[in-house]
RNA sequence: UGGGGUGUAGCCAAGUGGUAAGGCACGGGACUUUGACUCCCGCAUUCGUAGGUUCAAAUCCUGCCACCCCAGCCA
């Protein structure tokens, strides 16, 4: 008896709950195919997790398999990091680990086989002839010289063309197709180039490579995937696609099936322009807290469970769309929230002077970590008769509907007691200096049923501790003729060089990355994703964070 | 001007002839040891547009408009 399937999420996996039930096929198996030449970023996860989720979902395989098919542009470096990437992220290609090389041998045979039915040929026109032939949009194009050459001819020469007995660009092996046809990508593909280059891993055993467009229908069946995803513009490619696995016969074909890329609001994803960034040394490396990457979001505080939701509240559809990255910050929150300690930081700190407590007197309050998980327990404070506060917690002339410290008004110090101001200092330019205050020592946190309106973050004067924060600025980046491009994540931190931090915090060292997300919620992550605090400020108050967008 | 796609709210997105899901953002209120969080409430008389078919259209038909992709021996 079949199982109940799961309700598809988009219109892949409809096809997919389609093929089970109509049994053209008895699992899933998809794939992801990066090519080793980047770093993997938020665009690639949202392929890869619909990749890999969506044959988990319906209990088949995603095998990983890299398309390194154009050795001048490929590393193993990103090999390595490719695969860290994919499993920060929770997925697991179990023993389905492939690379398009691997079938060099096999991708080979299936090119012979083609010339054999006379379905593919050795051409001799040179790039800028081979251009010329092609047409253009609205011209068709004329047919090579070389078109109808003996297919005896054709292996012949693409057995010297493997033997190295030419040089890159006098000859390649093309698909006979239709070069008149209005889709481009049929006009007589070039399906072999020469390229006498080193490959990653075959060395120099090959100096002919298969372009993309003949590797991956192949590769695809090669490794029985059932459901091939990929973005919107392959989808001219697919009657190519389709046309190689017919060519060959081959029985019960892989599908295509196309999805539209992530754009993120106010971020690239141009592999082009995120390696000019780390190659010019705008950023410090492909995982600098500004970048898009997956590892640069990991170092900032992102968590794999917020970018998995966030792909998942995007879904996958067809249409070019620009996720805003509110959606995008509002699950790193939803994370974060229950699963994070709180800390306590003034940004801009002044101090505030207790002038009815007793001098000389110190004492420890007990603060939760996360008034919504009491598992994460309770720390203690040192608090005496002097703290800072953040300066925009106190006011002169307050705004309308301002509810922290003006004078003559009560507010809480977070986890102690209710203080009121009685006035303040100030310097020569009118800069106020030191906030002074009464406190009711009667009002300690949890032992007084008074409420009041403000509730303000707050450090210890003589324990804080200095943060040491490095402070980055958004990132303009413009073409070459110096028009805007993008602002590399203009949401991400700015922090203040002379903040105060609690203790608890004083692993805020220099290089560790902060990510604004709103009040209450900034997080950061010092290397090991796994030490990762919030601690409240007020920086996300609407009014802060105004002075902070016009500022820069 | 050839071919392939896409248009549903500020941003994503469901919807597949029966009278516009959901999330984000936003606005209002309650609660609150931060104004966060939580909880309520509100937020498309209309689906790019103009016609047509139908008792009934975002869904079917026709025309038009807008945007994206394609002329690598890149992927």
């Amino acid at each position: 008896m079949r199982e109940e399937l799961r309700p598809p999420n988009n219109f892949i996996e409809e096809a997919m709950v389609q093929d089970l039930q109509s049994g053209k096929h008895a699992s899933i198996v998809t794939r992801f195919p990066p090519e080793p030449n980047g770093y993997l970023h938020i665009g690639h996860a949202k392929a890869l997790l619909a990749d890999f989720l969506s044959a988990a979902k319906y209990g088949g395989r995603c095998n990983l398999r890299f398309d390194d098919t154009n050795p001048s542009k490929e590393e193993t470096e990103y090999v390595d990091n490719i695969m860290e990437d994919i499993r920060w992220l929770g997925c697991d290609w179990g023993e389905h680990l492939y690379f398009a090389s691997d079938y060099f041998e096999k991708l080979y045979g299936f090119a012979e086989s083609l010339i054999k039915r006379g379905k593919a040929f050795v051409c001799e026109l040179t790039p800028e002839q081979m251009h010329e032939y092609r047409g253009t949009l609205t011209e068709p194009g004329k047919r090579s010289p070389w078109r109808d050459r003996p297919m005896e001819e054709s292996l012949t020469q693409f057995r010297a063309m493997r033997a190295g007995k030419y040089r890159e660009g006098e000859r390649t092996l093309r698909a006979r197709i239709d070069i008149a046809s209005p889709n481009m990508n049929m006009r007589d593909p070039v399906i072999y180039r020469i390229m006498h280059v080193s490959h990653h891993r075959t060395g120099d055993k090959w100096c002919i490579y298969p372009m993309y467009d003949f590797q991956h229908p192949l590769s695809d069946a090669i490794e029985g995937v059932t459901h091939s995803m990929c973005s919107l513009e392959y989808e001219d490619h697919r009657p190519l696609y389709d046309w190689f696995l017919e060519a060959l016969d081959w029985k019960n074909p892989p599908h295509q099936y196309e999805f539209a890329r992530l754009n993120l609001n106010g971020t690239i994803m141009s592999k082009r322009y995120l390696r000019r960034l780390v190659e010019e040394g705008y950023v410090s490396g492909w995982d600098d807290p500004r970048m898009p990457t997956l590892c640069g979001m990991r170092r900032r505080g992102y968590t794999r469970e917020a970018l998995r939701n966030f792909c998942e509240g995007i879904g996958l559809a067809k249409s070019n769309s620009t996720v805003d990255t509110a959606l995008l910050e509002h699950h790193l929150r939803e994370s974060l929230k229950a699963s994070t300690m709180r800390r306590m930081a003034v940004l801009d700190p002044i101090e505030l002077c207790i002038t009815n407590y007793p001098e000389g007197k110190t004492e420890t309050v007990e603060i939760v970590n996360n008034a919504e998980n009491p598992d994460l327990g309770t720390r203690n404070m040192d608090f005496s008769g002097s703290v800072y506060i953040e300066r925009a917690d106190f006011a002169i002339v307050p705004p309308p509907k301002y509810k922290r410290l003006i004078v003559d008004r009560e507010a809480r110090l977070m986890g102690a007691y209710i203080v009121k101001c009685t006035g303040y200092e100030t310097d020569e330019n009118g800069e106020v200096t030191r906030i002074l205050c009464t406190y009711d020592p009667d009002s300690a946190s949890g032992k007084s049923g008074r409420k009041v309106k403000g509730v303000l973050h707050w450090v210890d004067k003589e324990t804080a501790m200095d943060a040491q924060i490095r402070q980055y600025e958004p990132l303009i980046l413009e073409d070459a003729e110096g028009d805007f491009i993008a602002r590399l994540n203009p949401h991400s931190l700015t922090i203040m060089k002379n903040a105060k931090v609690e203790k608890a915090l004083s692993m805020a060292t220099a290089g560790d990355s902060f990510q604004f997300i709103r009040q209450g919620y900034y997080c950061m992550d010092k290397d090991s994703a796994d030490e990762r605090l919030v601690f409240n400020c007020s920086v996300g108050l609407k009014d802060t964070w105004a002075k902070i967008q016009r500022s820069k």
